[in-house]
DNA sequence: CTGTTAGCGCATTCAC
DNA sequence: GTGAATGCGCTAACAG
């Protein structure tokens, strides 16, 4: 069916071998017949067979980027970033193809994907995106790594904290983000302000990212000398997916729970959207009743009304980061371990509480 | 290195050709060996090569989805929808892994991704977004894409328009968007409040996305015995990218053309957003001043303020769709084509012109 | 039902 | 510099 590299070999009069040298240019041939071979893969519109130069050379034209949801723009920005910067066909290694796998948090999805990609034999993987938290879980996902880095898959973790304990003998580069000091320069700004009844819409209970950044919330709260632990906070904490509506219904109860609430705080930009159309649909203005914030000053958090105040993650970078590592076209950080800085974004949707109601 | 079939076969005390058979399911085996071999295969911790079965029974596990950037929602969803379809494990055919390539709309990086993926022997290719138009360009991709589905490669198009003349020979399903539909009923709605210096932030001036919206709107313009062609509408039209600066600087400039302009209507919701903003850094309101609309109905466009008067696109019924017939999972439909109803979507963003301004 | 035998298309020793 | 031979790991006839 397809031209195969014989036939060029044939149509150049040489044979495979050399058709098989020129193409990969790293063994001197003579001009003439490179020039021969060119044209003859020119006129027979050869293009190579993927799978049978991998399977002879142990080469793999596949990197994986594991993410939640393309579909969420946090993710999409990480994974677009990537792609970009694998598939760049200038650089060395370059011209790798992105497969994308939606794991929706799942831990089993997540090990699903592993081992398709190890199939695949993929020269690299991406992981993007918060952990589950769990002995279990941490372990097996900790073996398929292990097996994939013994197999010369570069592996590249992307917003999520580095292996634990047993496992750090495997060779994974780790770019983390650093929640908990975000959370806890938006809730101190918050305090600033003068809010001492915050409530917080964390996102699943499980993740690594929720707990980090509820940590952070609470470090600031108890520099404030405020109840940090125990029931009086815990009662202004709801927990939920990543999604809009979970936002509107964690502010609704929390809403319920506690009438005077002067702010929100919220596990992530969309949940914040949610927020505040629960908000405004009480009845309640933003910021002037309540004020609300977000968490990673996605692209359309400058333009809602009010513009959203959050705590921005350069994801672009951060994948494009995540990209090259995962190329090894960049050195890898010392201990293996990057921490992406966050940075406060104050906009309109927080401002002092009324008068009073402090 | 790695455990290959051989291994197994060696531990399960059977050939190499019994082991291939029990892991493909395909050809009848002993129950008592398939279990010798399964424990075989778990004992080792066995997974296939890819590439080397790719190779010998010429097939792939890969699906390649073009898009614009994966990092706009609009492909971020059709994308998304594309993946879990695919990837569908309990499906016939299933388990496939999505390549996702960043073309940026670019015709030369569209022609590359395709022969990489033709490369990879993808066993599909779904192309997403409007198609750059022009004879030169259509051709080349149309040459690409008939070596692709002569070796057997499925080539779904998502949100773009058939293949012309001379390409239709080529086995190509086509899951269109019903842009020109769309478009008009959004004029008609503007036209019927009232509103007749209208605005319009067209798309990239040669794709084929913005061609028909661009259409539409004309169409609807005719329809009310509007002038529709020459320079009084090409002074309210201004073409740009897909972004939101694009759509700031695209409102000032139409503002400036036209400060009595009552509404705006933007290529998408992205577009629209920079709009909504151009027009109040103007110091006008929306929609009292003037009205502003989007297309795609995207998720943030809801939580706008005002909330977005926008046409909704049902990207991922769609993308799902796209998947589907990617897979050969659905029969194509009657002529290869099946085109998405869009909706109006009314919201507050459009509202009756000022008294006197129309 | 199962083992044997050939390739799939290419990279890569090893000779020349 | 170039060709011939071997094998990557697996599937698919072909026998039995």
């Amino acid at each position: 069916m397809a031209v195969t590299l014989a036939d060029v070999a044939a149509r150049a009069g040489v044979s495979s071998a050399t058709v098989s040298r020129v193409l990969n240019g790293n063994y001197p041939v003579a001009g003439s017949t490179r020039e021969r071979v060119q044209r003859a893969v020119e006129d027979l519109d050869y293009v190579v067979n993927g799978q049978a130069r991998g399977l002879a050379a142990a080469t793999s034209d596949l990197v994986g980027v594991l993410v939640n949801d393309v579909a969420d723009p946090f993710f999409g920005l990480i994974a677009s970033a990537v792609q970009a910067e694998i598939s760049d066909p200038s650089a060395p290694g370059g011209g790798k193809l992105a497969v994308v796998c939606n794991t929706g948090g799942s831990p089993e999805a997540e090990l699903t994907y592993l081992t398709l990609l190890e199939r695949q034999r993929a020269a690299g993987v991406v992981i993007t995106g918060g952990a589950v938290e769990g002995a279990e879980h941490s372990a097996a996902v900790a073996a398929r790594l292990a097996r994939l880095a013994e197999s010369g898959t570069r592996i590249v973790l992307c917003g999520r904290p580095p292996l634990e304990q047993p496992a750090m003998e495997i060779p994974v580069t780790t770019v983390a983000f650093d929640n908990r000091g975000g959370a806890r320069r938006l809730t101190e700004h918050l305090l600033s302000l003068g809010h001492r009844r915050i409530g917080y819409v964390a996102g699943p209970a499980d993740r690594t990212t929720t707990r980090h950044r509820l940590e952070g919330h609470r470090a600031a709260l108890a520099d404030h000398a405020l109840p940090s632990t125990g029931p009086a906070v815990d009662r202004l904490t709801v927990h939920g997916p990543y999604d809009r509506s979970s936002g509107y219904d964690a502010a609704l109860e929390l809403l319920r729970r506690e009438p005077a609430l002067t702010a929100v705080i919220a596990a992530n930009d969309t949940v914040a959207l949610g927020v505040c159309a629960a908000v405004r649909d009480q009845g309640l203005s933003i910021p002037d009743d309540v004020s609300v914030a977000g968490f990673d000053d996605l692209p359309f958090s400058v333009d809602t009304a009010p513009a959203l105040t959050t705590v921005r993650i350069p994801l672009q970078e951060a994948g494009a980061r995540a990209g090259r590592l995962v190329m090894g076209r960049q050195a890898p950080p010392p201990g293996g371990l990057a921490t992406i800085r966050t940075e406060l974004m104050v906009r309109a949707s927080t401002a002092r509480p009324r008068a009073g109601s402090a």
